[in-house]
DNA sequence: CATGAATGAGAGTTCATTCAT
DNA sequence: GATGAATGAACTCTCATTCAT
């Protein structure tokens, strides 16, 4: 595949990435995304033998890593709580729907393929090995009790991944989400 | 209506309800429905005026109330962290799949409805107004440490209500989902 | 059939007769005037064996005569010119929806079922000769220029049965419409 | 859109136009339309993306103008009472049935869908203003007596109108027609 | 590499009518 | 005399996908 192929395929996934977004998975059409691109109806296909094939592309492409920005805020010394509120609120503009998310969508297509869901599980693992990391520095530098930080980053990822879902369904204000969040981490903080 | 029409009406929900537990709401057809329930594509308008209809009808009927039995665990004197435990169990059945759950098709369902989402925060409030209970019961009874107990029922309702909807997506064993729910309950155990 | 059952018979044709005035004829469904009755879906059926029973049974029995109002101003010895308006501001109202109109469904009925359109010749035939009838006593009454009665009578009544089904098409004003019926008549009148 | 494809596109608005000449507006399916074209279901929507798009385009390509034929007559000199007869037989052979219609599908489709109506004043409109020409000119040339010509223009349009949708029903004779129409235009003649 | 055209399968819904009760 | 239940046939319209060009 050419540059100029690669361009455009990448254009292709941004685009319908948008419609993703918007629309959940089973919401949106070929049609919907063709016309967002301004390409053919068949010009898809080019690139994408299906729509489940485009939505895999568009996952895999948009697996943000926290990862590296926790490291280089643990080097530069910034306190540990403030690092996790920093993780916290990603995921919180996500929930409050301020934030472009695939949450939906991914939703919608793994459960109808079941055989992709192994990409779930391991996206939660990235995020928790992500806290314990953080945790285990929050520790050290005395920020944080001591705990058994693996359970406690387990158990916060998979409340975001979970409101993640179903504060747009509940319809939890702003301050409603951020006193659950803070609840959340609160048993973490040494000086309370 | 009479007692004969009442029985077909909840032979079709019953149906209706088994196909929305196999394939989400988006998934379901009203061909599949009435194909299932034996009767002609327009037998179905006779009783319900849409999908829509039926599958509202279908959540009414399926709300299910802990109220009743936990007032009656109370009343019995069964001690607080088993009554909590036989919640949370409600839900780890649901969450592996061993309890037919609408989880899916309601989050489909409201996806695609904003306007019913009412009905989802108020099955929240039901269930956290349950918790309040018997962690006040707890409380009392010195089974529970003394705290926020609302704060701690809220909770404790978001991450069965995410829980629900994740972990057939994750994957999680049951001994995992296990784990992970006497995790959240810990704190309030007195003797640990 | 006894008296009881003869009122429901009227009854359900004068709220079917509403439907059709509303709706037309194609437009209206068995569901708008059983529901409009407050009777059964198959009640209709113990009086009606169809839509087009019902409908031309609400045609007859619409079928109005000016004849006798006519004969009365006559023998009153109301000026022709008078009359011959009367008559023109019946259809004036239709025209402009002031006054229920079955014009709408009558045309598409007899689109529908060409075999009864000599229902519909006979209508503008009676018309024709009440309005010959008040030009013959118009011109011996001096009121209107001596003429060919018959020629004129088909012609107005021709223009009256057009303008029912087209004004409400063209929208045209009430100013519109009484200016086209006064140059209608215009060159009846003997003073001009 | 290629040439083949335009072709086509007017093949179904011909093969359309017929149904609706024959059927009305509302008696018209998509089915009727696909198989007299013999194409499949969905190909319609390839090119019209509704029944009422496809009327409407009907409709457009339909409106005959007058106006350039009409110019011609009286460029060449051809008499003025001739060329008012030569547009009253244009209807003439519409009311007769011998020239294809869509007068009541047009109607059908107005009642349905008020919001188009002005398209149909608009067509009176043109054929007033074209018959204003003709009176004029037949007022200069002598043929006709002097009149108000834009009243007389807008009376015989309302009645060829209205006559294109009652003549079906009353099933008045060619000779009928004819003579109706000669008496409408009569007054307008100077030498009787 | 790209596209317009075409399609089959299927969606939800409505309707007039029949029939056992 | 009256009705609730049931149905088959039809409706408009959408979709993901293919294929010749």
């Amino acid at each position: 595949m050419g540059r100029i192929a690669e361009e455009k395929k990448n254009y292709i996934m941004e685009t319908a990435r948008g419609a993703f977004i918007e629309n959940g998975y089973a919401g949106v059409t070929m049609r919907q995304i063709y016309q967002k691109c301004g390409i053919s109806k068949s010009g898809i296909y080019v690139y994408f033998s299906s729509i489940k094939d485009l939505f895999l592309a568009v996952l895999q492409r948009d697996a943000h890593s926290l990862r590296q920005a926790v490291d280089i805020e643990i080097w530069e010394g910034r306190p540990a709580e403030f690092i996790l509120t920093d993780i916290m609120n990603v995921y919180r503009e996500e929930m409050l729907g301020r934030k472009p998310s695939l949450a939906r969508a991914t939703y919608e297509f793994l459960m109808a393929n079941p055989d992709e869901r192994a990409f779930y599980r391991s996206q939660i693992d990235d995020l928790t090995s992500v806290i314990v990391t953080v945790i285990e520095y929050g520790m050290e530098s005395g920020s944080f009790v001591v705990c058994d930080a693996r359970a406690w980053a387990s158990h916060i990822a998979d409340v975001l991944f979970g409101m993640v879902l179903t504060v747009p369904l509940s319809g939890y204000s702003e301050d409603e989400v951020s006193n659950k969040l803070t609840f959340l981490i609160r048993p973490l903080l040494m000086d309370l």
